[in-house]
DNA sequence: GTCAAGCCAATTGTCGACAATCCTGCAATT
DNA sequence: AATTGCAGGATTGTCGACAATTGGCTTGAC
C-alpha cells in the first residue's frame, strides 16, 4: 500500500458535505490531533520515542508538519522534548500528578469565583445539559475515554463561562494531560453513574447563588479527585518501578 | 557580505570561554530570544506583521527555525497565528491586560499561599538579595527594560519557590507579556525607587510566617500594578483608537 | 460609479535532501 | 576488569525549492 496523502483522503470521506472553512484545520493540526489520541488512549506508551520520520511516514507527511505538532503537544504536556534527541512520550510521576491537580485546582477555584461574580447567564443550561450527557455516557455500551472527556468538557465550560480567556486557556493547557493520568489508571471512580452525580453538588452550589457555597462544592470534588488519582498512581508507580 | 550563520558567529564572540554545554542553545532559541527582545523592547510595533522569509533574511537563517520560533512565542502571548496568514505582533486591549493581571494574581497567590507552607528556605535571601539589585537598578543610568526584568525576576522567584513547578511554567508563559504591556505604558511608577520599595512589604510578610499576612501583601502588590496598567493603557487606547 | 468575477503577486504550507549531532558497540589501553 | 577513544549508524537540525492559499487589483458588465 501507498500511504502517500493518506490522511487527507482518509479524513476527506469524514465529511462528504462540509464547508471549505472546516477543512481548514491544517495539516499540522490533523497530526497533533491524531498523536494526542495515541497518547491518551495509550495506544503510544510513556516513555516510547517519537521519531519524527517514523510518524511522518506512518501518516504519510513528512517531517516538517510532525515537527511542529510534536511541539505543539508538548506545551500541552503529553510529550517531551530534548535538542538533539527527539520527542518522547511524557512519563508522569506521582508527585507530578499531584502538582498538576494542585495546579487544577488554583485555575478552577479561581474560575468559579469570577463565574459567580459575572453570573451564569447561559452556562447554567450548559451545565445542567453536560450532567445528563454524563449520565447517557454511564450507560453501558460506551468506553471509558468518552466519559473522561464528557467529564473534562463540564470543568471546561465554567472555565469557559468565567468570563476570563486566561482560565480556558490554561486549562486547555491541563485538559489532556489529565485526561492521560486518568486512563493510565484505567479508572477513576467504581463506575461512570458515581462519577456523574459527583457533579451535581458543583452546579447545585452554583445555583445557589453563594460564592463560598460554589468554591466549597468545587474544591471538595477536585480534591477527592486529586486524591483518589494520585494514590492510584503512586500504587501504579510501586508495581512498576 | 554574506550573512549565512551570521547569528552564530555573531555570538560567539560573546561568551569566548564558555563551555560547549551552554552554547547548547540551539538556532530556535536564539531567533526566539532575539524576536522577543525586539518585541517587548518596542523595535517591533503591535500588528506588525512578522514575514518568515523576513525575518530569516534579516537573521542569516532559513524559514523553519524562524517559524519554529515564532509558535514558541505565540504560547508566550508575544504574537499571534493566523493559518494561512502568517504571525503577526500581538496587539492587546486594555480589557485583555486586566484579565492578563487578574490571572497572574491567581497564580502568584497560589504560589505564595504554596511558599508559605513549605517555608521559605533558601528564598528569603534570594528575594532580599533581589530587591537590592532593584535598589542599585534605581540608581541613574539604568533604562527601563532592565529595570522591569529585575521586577519580574522578584516575582519569578517566588513562583519558583513555590515547589510546584506548574507556577513557575504558567508564570514564565504571561511574563514576557507583562513586560511588553508595561513597556507599551513607557512607565509603570513615577520613579524606579519607588518600584523598588513596593517589595520590602511582600518579603516582610513572607518573613513574618503568616500566610494571611503574606496573600494579603501579595495582593495588594500586584492589584496595585493592575490598577495603574489597565488605566494608563485605556488612555492610551483612547489617544490612539 | 458600483459591484462582481477572475487573474496575479506575495506569502505561507509542505516537501525531500544534506549537514550536524548523538548513541552504540567495539577495541585498545591502563 | 574498567575506562577511554574511536568509528558506524541512526536521528535530529537546517536548508532551499516547489505547491497551495490568500488578498488585492484589474477588468468588465450593469
Amino acid at each position: 500500500m501507498k500511504n502517500g496523502a493518506s490522511i487527507r483522503d482518509m479524513e476527506k470521506l469524514h465529511q462528504p458535505d462540509g464547508f471549505a472553512p472546516l477543512d481548514r484545520e491544517g495539516l499540522v493540526d490533523r497530526v497533533a490531533r491524531l498523536l494526542s489520541q495515541a497518547i491518551v488512549s495509550g495506544r503510544l506508551a510513556p516513555g516510547e520515542r517519537l521519531s519524527e520520520s517514523v510518524v511522518a511516514k506512518q501518516l504519510g507527511t513528512s517531517r516538517a508538519p510532525v515537527r511542529e505538532a510534536a511541539r505543539l503537544l508538548e506545551s500541552s504536556g503529553l510529550i517531551t522534548y530534548t535538542p538533539n534527541r527527539g520527542f518522547f512520550v511524557r512519563r508522569h510521576s506521582a508527585t507530578e500528578i499531584d502538582n498538576l491537580y494542585e495546579f487544577r485546582i488554583t485555575i478552577e477555584i479561581a474560575a468559579v469565583r469570577r463565574l459567580m461574580r459575572e453570573g451564569l447567564g447561559a452556562t447554567a443550561a450548559a451545565l445542567g445539559a453536560q450532567i445528563e450527557e454524563l449520565r447517557r455516557l454511564a450507560e453501558p455500551g460506551h468506553n471509558m475515554l468518552t466519559q473522561v472527556e464528557a467529564d473534562m468538557q463540564f470543568h471546561r465550560l465554567i472555565c469557559q463561562g468565567s468570563g476570563n480567556p486566561r482560565y480556558l486557556r490554561s486549562f486547555e493547557r491541563i485538559a489532556q494531560e489529565t485526561e492521560l493520568t486518568i486512563m493510565l489508571i484505567g479508572r477513576l471512580y467504581d463506575d461512570a453513574h458515581r462519577l456523574a452525580e459527583t457533579h451535581v453538588p458543583i452546579l447545585d452550589a452554583l445555583l445557589s447563588g453563594s460564592e463560598d457555597q460554589a468554591v466549597d462544592a468545587m474544591f471538595y470534588h477536585l480534591d477527592v479527585a486529586r486524591t483518589l488519582v494520585t494514590e492510584q498512581f503512586r500504587k501504579l508507580e510501586e508495581s512498576t518501578p
